[in-house]
DNA sequence: CGAGATATTGACATCGTTGTCAAGTACGTC
DNA sequence: GACGTACTTGACAACGATGTCAATATCTCG
């Protein structure tokens, strides 16, 4: 057996050639366009797989307009079940479009964001689906104007008209406090991530509200805000519990959070009661009470969205919210 | 404020009028490329600018030898956190070559992969990395020849020489099935998936190999293969704890059954040991026992064969097999 | 049998960029 | 002042496909 081992690939050209017919008819052929005679076709067919020919993509793209097949996605780390889940709902709905998705991951650095963008939009994606994770976007405005659709998913745009998909933040956080409040709590914790970043100010805020319509104020002594990752909420959770009049409740408001307050609440004998924003995989084996939101809902709305911007609707900037609802599985229903 | 929607993208022709230099000039300046005189390199940036050029990868990549920097992922669906965690470590090992990710899930359906991978070798990725739910490969065979590094994930390549990434699932399962043993049990059920999938065929021989040599045959009634989904697995252990002599401990052969398997225990006053095959998040919180190992060093090693490939590396296929750990958690060390 | 319609084919330009090659300009040196 | 060298620039072809248009070949019908 040769051991070629990279060959290159066979042109149309030379697979007219096989063929003995023109490039133009040898294209028309295996393009199944009409007015081919048959034999003819069969014989373009017959050398294009003798020759292991593969159409070549990029060519077809440039000279058929220059955008490609491609939709990108700039989000953070796909091991974040979040991101993951999103994701998915975003390819299951492209592929029915015949659109693959490129993914990129920004490591929640603006400027490393926005030379993926950058990337995407010199590879001419049909579209831009964005999680952002800087604040500013209006660099983007410009782009927005040259005919790539771009999606905002969990965070709006900023400094931009720009459709975008977004989760009932304050809604969800409100409904969360409630609860608790309901379950006879005053001392409630909350543990919120960055501050600074809109999904996280609006479920601050939809906490704060339901707090204050309640007139409960106990609450104020217990916020903890920026709290970025596992570990620090872990700590963060511990250390609620070691004050001298620790919270009854504790509402943490992403996945990451709330992780790591289970783990903090892992060995401990009375624990507090927990609700937790976004719903997480054996939640109910764990009996955790969260906020729940359909992730894949949201990818497959800002696809959607994506693909009737393609498809050449125009018309003003979109926002779709998607509703959160609590599952009470009992950790939010655990008494004072 | 003119509203012009989809406006035409310059073109570097464009940006050269513009400036008053000929295409070429521009294409060097903003190529940065030596001897171009600084006061032209300027107003070829400032006419680009003014513009908002950007420059087309396709026919950029088209020019420079119709092959892009993409590199293709087909697997299964990212929400399952396997797949999304081996995607994680790929993307990051990609980004530091400056290529990107394309990922195209298969629904574990062997023609749409097929498919999907025709789509991806049509675009032209620069390598090609399977995680395949077919068991037939010998398709990609022609393919593999023609400078398109292919990489398997997971599961070997059928059919073909290629590089692959695997787990040392015998090892694993052996060592489930030895700590369980260990631990005083003997009516030892195993719950597995598929058993027509290469990485299922190797965990259930390593547990059996563990029962040989131990002389044990009482898990024999207990061995359940072809669950292939959460509820499955769910039924499968209900049922298995309403034998006559129910089995005092379970094995489960990857992270939808280990969940199936958690929620059919979650309130059952005296569960069995329990050992699954993958680690998951919270499964310290759970307490449960697995045999773990490095998913997103499947992906990032698979990446850096294929980088190597791409770099030109020639060579026989290599296969790397990453290992696996026992973590005892508590659910695998309950006596019988 | 000839005119007109239709089916089949091919030559050539083109998409937007970059590589090649050659021409023009400026500069320092003897 | 002539000349070699280095810098700067541009004309043109090329990547591999498809669209346009025109040229044949074949068929239909009176």
């Amino acid at each position: 057996m040769p051991s070629e081992s990279t060959v290159r690939r066979p042109t149309l050209t030379e697979v007219a050639a096989l063929a003995g017919v023109s490039l133009k008819t040898a294209s028309r052929a295996l393009n199944r366009e009409p007015n081919v005679a048959p034999s003819t076709g069969r014989r373009v067919q017959d050398a294009a797989d003798s020759l292991g020919y593969r159409l070549n993509g990029i060519a077809r793209e440039l000279r058929r307009g220059a955008t490609s097949a491609l939709v990108g996605l700039v989000s953070g780390d796909l091991a974040n079940p979040f991101y993951s889940a999103v994701a998915s709902g975003i390819e299951r709905e492209l592929r029915q479009h015949g659109l693959l998705l490129i993914t990129a991951n920004n490591d929640e650095d603006a400027d490393l964001e926005r030379s993926l963008v950058d990337a995407f939009l010199e590879r001419r994606v049909r579209a831009l689906l964005v999680i952002p994770s800087g604040d500013d976007h209006e660099y983007l405005a410009i782009e927005g104007n040259r005919g790539v659709p771009f999606v905002f998913l969990d965070r709006p745009p900023d400094g931009l008209a720009a459709d975008a998909v977004l989760i009932d933040n304050a809604g969800g956080a409100r409904s969360a406090g409630e609860h608790l409040l309901a379950g006879g709590h005053r001392r409630i914790a909350m543990v919120a991530d960055l501050a600074r970043m809109a999904p996280q100010r609006g479920r601050i805020d939809g906490f704060v509200s339901a707090m204050k319509s309640s007139g409960n104020t106990a609450w104020e002594p217990y916020l903890r805000t920026d709290v970025h990752d596992v570990r620090h909420a872990e700590r963060t959770v511990r250390d609620l519990l070691l004050l001298e009049t620790p919270p009854t409740a504790i509402f943490t408001t992403n996945n990451r959070l709330t992780t790591g307050a289970l783990r903090a609440l892992r060995d401990v004998v009375r624990p507090p009661a927990l609700v937790g924003f976004d719903d997480f995989d054996l939640a109910d084996v764990l009996g955790t009470t969260v906020v729940a939101h359909d992730m894949s809902a949201i990818g497959r709305e800002a696809a959607r969205l994506a693909y009737e911007r393609i498809s050449g609707h125009t018309g003003p900037a979109r926002t779709i919210v998607i509703s959160t609802s609590l599952i009470a599985r009992g950790s939010g229903e655990r008494s004072t």
